[in-house]
DNA sequence: ATACTTGCAAATCGTTTGCAATACC
DNA sequence: GGTATTGCAAACGATTTGCAAGTAT
């Protein structure tokens, strides 16, 4: 038997890979390697938008290798957590957004592409109120453009 | 009893049925049999959510028969015709609905159910212009409710 | 040691498409 | 008759899942 070891992770983590595991356990979830290379990724602080597909290719680029079904579950984890936000476009795939505050997008339908709609745009007044014994958990504001 | 008739094709329009084919022809698309079918389910003028696996089903109930296939593509006209309108849940799946004015909707994601938002319920402000050369084609707010 | 997580591939889901048969005008 | 439309099944892309192997606590 080996003997018990103070370091959780079977390699020693970074400094920052630390924080991120500490944002992870704070989030419920367990720092594994694989979380730790997505929040790497995607817990910075910039907010971006990430499809399953791209987030792959750029863990591909840093070396390590994460299974396809993997960056979903993923994914989904975080998302479940509330450390992203789900965006499903009408389009059939989704995107996931480092910025889980509420704010708004434009769809570009011709080229597939997200963008945040400038904060100070205010868009909404108020929102109503969610029918009883319900409470509202996200709001999505998603406005479709097309080139003219 | 559904008997099966030797000569589906020989069958006249009803006067009804008259009335969606001209509306069908309105919008540019001709009237087959099958989608005076999916048109006397979906433009009565009542509005509607519908899953293209609902409304398969409730053909099925009417006694006709309309390939999986078919289901879809006629929806997808009906919605390029303007004629309904698509929304895409955060569940990966379509629903259209029979209004096809701008309205917003909340979804109940314990229950896969949209609902519309009263309309008096005023939500938009304003509408941020879309970037530059480009024009909005459509606005989607999905409010996303759970039971508390 | 135990429970959770991963990798991988197969499975599933919703949706689209190709092509021969068929209905509409 | 000529063209649009349908039916079906196969194709599809995105996402999920089952299970054995590996890792965290």
């Amino acid at each position: 038997m080996v003997e018990k070891n103070p370091n959780p992770l079977a390699r020693p983590l970074a400094a920052n890979e630390q924080k991120l595991a500490d944002q992870l356990r704070a989030a419920g979830l367990r720092p594994t390697r694989q979380r730790i290379a997505i929040a790497a990724l995607l817990l910075d602080g910039r907010h971006r938008h990430v499809s399953p597909e791209q987030l792959t290719a750029e863990i591909a680029k840093t070396g390590m290798h994460v299974a396809g079904g993997t960056v979903y579950n993923t994914l989904n984890q975080f998302t479940d957590a509330g450390l992203l936000r789900r965006i499903t476009l009408h389009n059939e795939h989704s995107i996931f957004d480092t910025n889980v505050d509420h704010h708004h997008h434009f769809y570009d339908a011709d080229n597939d592409k997200l963008t945040d709609i400038a904060s100070d745009d205010v868009i909404l007044a108020h929102l109503p109120k969610a029918p009883d014994g319900h409470e509202i958990s996200s709001v999505d504001v998603v406005i479709s453009i097309t080139a003219k």
